[in-house]
DNA sequence: AGCACGCCGACT
DNA sequence: GTCGGCGTGCTC
């Protein structure tokens, strides 16, 4: 009698709507468990690399499983607790679990298939029908057995092996095989070391001064006695480190290897070099910090979550660091999550200074084989602290304690693009509640949700209303740009007031930021006799003109077109520039203040990988004096020297239509504010605004946090809105302007009925055709009822399914956002 | 996401 | 006449 087939649950890394069972062969059962990858084929010969969600017994009825290969790993690669987060990520925002996992690991986990050709025996060695190009791949194959594609383009010097390859197997001389591929190694070092033999004072003086073996061998003495010092001045030597320390050369080294005095030894090394383990803390809270420290550990005894709400420049990070140091103390682990662009060196020193080699670094500018390395050390429970972006919550945590989320209230926590489109925040406090772990939310201008939380008592609440130091929050004046009127247009990008008062700062030798929240020269050209705009082809949107690169340049899709110089529908060559952005701005400055060093700073200014730290370090280094850039400078940056900060344009921050405005427009200002007047004094914001009377800016002039609030929360009341309701966004995408208007037609007519009342639109987008395709939008606000929302969010995808049986509109995709930003 | 199958234009 | 363009349907 035969046990009955046992079956693996499989999530391959693609957006199938669900996850796909092989069969487990009988040799493999034993070996199986959750968590391990598998090598399995799907479709014809495509294989992958997938990692079993779960085993049973219950043999699939509609389909005949195929067996799976192979399995990866002798242990579990993903714990229960991620694959529990990825099932979670995958419900709440609605796309597959493959799509989390895509997202969730390093690169190298993901094989990918390699083609490889085999020979074809049977085919026997008679070439007599081959041309010349299957002739020279025939003999390879005969000789090697099985190549791969790019031994097949070095035989044939040459990228089109393709059709060669085609020819082959129809004459039956080869065949394809797909094989997976493992692409990551570790990194291997060379150790040079001593015979032992001569660990012997008395043998090692006989070896230098008169063994035979290195007479008249002077080059190999010199590089012996360079070894021997080095060897004890850091006790490990390594080939490459010796050859370039001595000078001596390779042949060099073999002499002395070859008379056995010298021996080579190949050893894994990590690639990440490691600081001693040990926690230093020689520093002590203030009062006012220890108060928060207080409340935070009380609040935590008795709630998951809890938000420290502290001001800017109070030190939050201190009062982190602390907390931090109980938890490692007590064992646990700790993930400390930053936006990905806060996540600089500045911050990374700070924290290592402290937590010296218990803390890895996990950012997307790091490459895949140290991601491997931090993903392992996080496994064995050997790196205590994980300082990471979006998605270091997807690491293998054993014993986790706690999750700080600094900078709580900032968008980019929440992933836009590819799917899954998860916010980091919720799914850190998801994953936490695995491991009955703490959160610990930090701000100085919380999102309204998570205040609200906190003002409703499911998060506890800390404050820390003190700048360090006891330094005052800077003085705001605003400036109203409507009296600049009929002065000439660089008075209306610097005002004459702000002119002054960058004048001073500069005379006095501090330091001063500017903010503009648009980048390139002037976001768009007008023709003066028509008013026709130069728009992207592809999207529907108006150029931007980049004075370095003397182009236009459409910020959406990135396409570069040259400038036009004469109007496309009246041929009038006269252009006016309308606005202004960071390019230009940094232009001017230059011209206004000649002897200020001026720099820079959006995403064309640092685009490389270090360019950004290089950029903070010159001006923290006060290499620079002012420094102009669009939301990158408000994050997280603290600049001792700073006394002046200008806002240049709050109007493009309060116009935009979306009930987020506000909120953003104040947690920007704020922010940057924050940037003013640290260590002792008090520092000087200007914000330049035409619609002066906008309450966000009194909110902001006060520092009030509360006030703001409290009026926020009222119109989201009002107009319901999160907190008080749950948004999702569905998105419709199709080249043509007419299908995608009817799918989203008749995807509103399906939400009639039960969630009619909850739905906004269609509507057209006010960007409606981005990469030449079109877009529709449909807003479901629905109330704070989980039931309904999982059962609205399972309409939804039925929704989307029937909508593609219709043929009209198979290609429309759909893109669904929940909790949309 | 691939990739194979399938139906209409420019070429050895 | 063929090679090849990319539309669309399926993968346990």
């Amino acid at each position: 009698m035969s046990s009955p087939v046992l079956y693996a649950e499989v999530i391959i890394p693609l957006a199938l709507p669900k996850n796909y069972t092989w069969s487990v062969p009988e040799p493999l059962r034993d070996q199986i468990k959750p968590g391990v990858r598998v090598e399995v084929v799907l479709g014809k010969n495509k294989k992958y690399a997938g990692v079993v969600k779960r085993l049973h017994t219950d043999k699939p009825e509609a389909f005949e499983a195929k067996e799976l290969l192979n399995i990866l790993d002798a242990e579990p690669v993903i714990f229960p607790e991620q694959l529990k987060l990825w099932e979670w990520i995958a419900r709440y925002y609605m796309c597959s679990e493959g799509e989390v996992m895509a997202a969730a690991l390093p690169a190298h986990f993901k094989l990918s298939s390699e083609t490889v050709i085999m020979f074809n025996e049977e085919f026997g060695d008679n070439f007599s029908t081959l041309d010349h190009d299957e002739y020279l791949v025939g003999e390879a194959l005969l000789l090697k057995k099985e190549l791969k594609i790019g031994e097949v383009q070095q035989i044939l010097d040459s990228n089109r092996v393709y059709p060669v390859i085609k020819r082959l197997i129809e004459k039956k001389v080869c065949m394809v095989w797909e094989a997976l591929k493992e692409t990551w190694s570790p990194k291997k070092e060379i150790f040079v070391l001593l015979n032992h033999k001569y660990d012997n004072e008395e043998e090692l003086s006989v070896l230098l001064s008169d063994d035979k073996k290195l007479q008249r061998a002077e080059k190999q003495l010199e590089l012996l006695l360079s070894y021997l010092h080095l060897i004890k001045t850091q006790g490990e030597v390594t080939k490459p480190e010796l050859l370039k320390k001595s000078g001596a050369s390779d042949a060099q080294l073999k002499g002395l290897v070859d008379k056995g005095i010298l021996w080579l030894e190949k050893r894994q090394v990590d690639r990440l070099q490691y600081l001693p383990r040990n926690i230093q803390i020689d520093f002590e809270l203030t009062p006012a910090q220890q108060r928060a420290f207080d409340a935070i550990t009380e609040q935590l005894v008795s709630k998951p979550v809890c938000l420290l709400h502290g001001v800017t420049a109070s030190g939050k990070t201190q009062v982190y660091i602390k907390i931090i140091e109980r938890y490692i103390r007590q064992g646990k682990q700790v993930l400390y999550l930053l936006p990905e662009i806060a996540l600089t060196s500045q911050v990374i020193r700070r924290l290592q200074k402290h937590f010296g080699g218990y803390i890895g670094i996990y950012h997307s500018k790091f490459n895949q084989n140290e991601r491997v390395e931090i993903w392992n050390k996080v496994k064995t429970g050997e790196l205590k602290v994980v300082l990471g972006a979006r998605s270091s919550i997807f690491l293998p945590f054993t014993d986790l304690g706690l999750i700080v989320v600094d900078e709580e209230h900032d968008t980019s926590y929440k992933q836009q693009d590819p799917a899954p489109r998860y916010h980091a925040r919720d799914g850190a406090i998801y994953y936490a509640s695995l491991f009955h772990a703490n959160v610990l939310l930090g701000s100085a201008t919380p999102s309204v949700e998570s205040y609200f939380n906190a003002q409703s008592q499911k998060y506890g609440l800390a404050v820390l209303g003190e700048r360090f130091g006891g330094v005052q929050l800077p003085a705001i004046d605003i400036i109203d740009t409507k009296k600049m009127f009929g002065a000439d247009k660089n008075k209306i990008i610097i005002t004459p007031p702000l002119k002054a008062a960058i004048d001073q700062s500069l005379e006095q030798g501090k330091q001063v930021i500017l903010f503009q929240n648009r980048r390139g020269y002037s976001p768009y050209q007008v023709c003066q006799t028509c008013g026709w705009i130069p728009h992207c082809k592809h999207c529907d949107v108006t150029l931007t003109y980049h004075k370095n690169t003397h182009k236009l340049h459409c910020h959406y899709c990135g396409t570069v077109y040259p400038p036009v110089h004469s109007c496309q529908a009246c041929g009038s060559d006269k252009f006016a520039q309308r606005n202004f952005g960071t390019e230009r701005i940094e232009e001017l400055l230059e011209e206004m203040f000649p002897k200020g060093r001026v720099a820079r700073m959006d995403i064309d200014s640092v685009r490389g990988k270090t360019a950004h730290d290089n950029l903070i370090q010159q001006f923290e280094q006060g290499r620079l004096d002012i420094l102009v850039g669009t939301q990158m400078v408000v994050k997280g940056l603290d600049f001792e020297n700073v006394n002046l900060v200008g806002i240049l344009d709050a109007d493009s921050l309060l116009s935009f239509a979306d009930f987020r405005v506000n909120e953003r427009a104040f947690q920007l200002m704020e922010q940057v504010s924050g940037r003013a007047g640290r260590k002792d004094k008090q520092g000087k914001v200007y914000i330049q605004v035409s619609n002066t009377q906008h309450p966000v800016l009194y909110f902001v002039q006060q520092h009030d946090y509360g006030l703001f609030y409290n009026q926020e929360i009222e119109g989201r009341k009002v107009f319901f809105y999160p907190p008080f309701a749950r948004l999702i966004m569905l998105t419709l995408k199709h080249k043509s302007k007419e299908v995608v208007a009817a799918a989203a037609q008749m995807m509103a007519f399906a939400m009639q009925g039960e969630y009619g009342k909850y739905l906004v639109g269609p509507a057209e987008p006010v960007v409606n055709r981005v990469r030449n395709q079109y877009l529709m939008e449909l807003l479901i606000k629905l109330p704070k009822d989980g039931e309904l929302i999982q059962r609205c969010k399972r309409f939804i995808l039925e929704q989307v399914a029937s909508l593609h049986n219709d043929s009209r509109f198979r290609n429309v995709v759909v893109i669904p956002d929940v909790d949309a930003m």
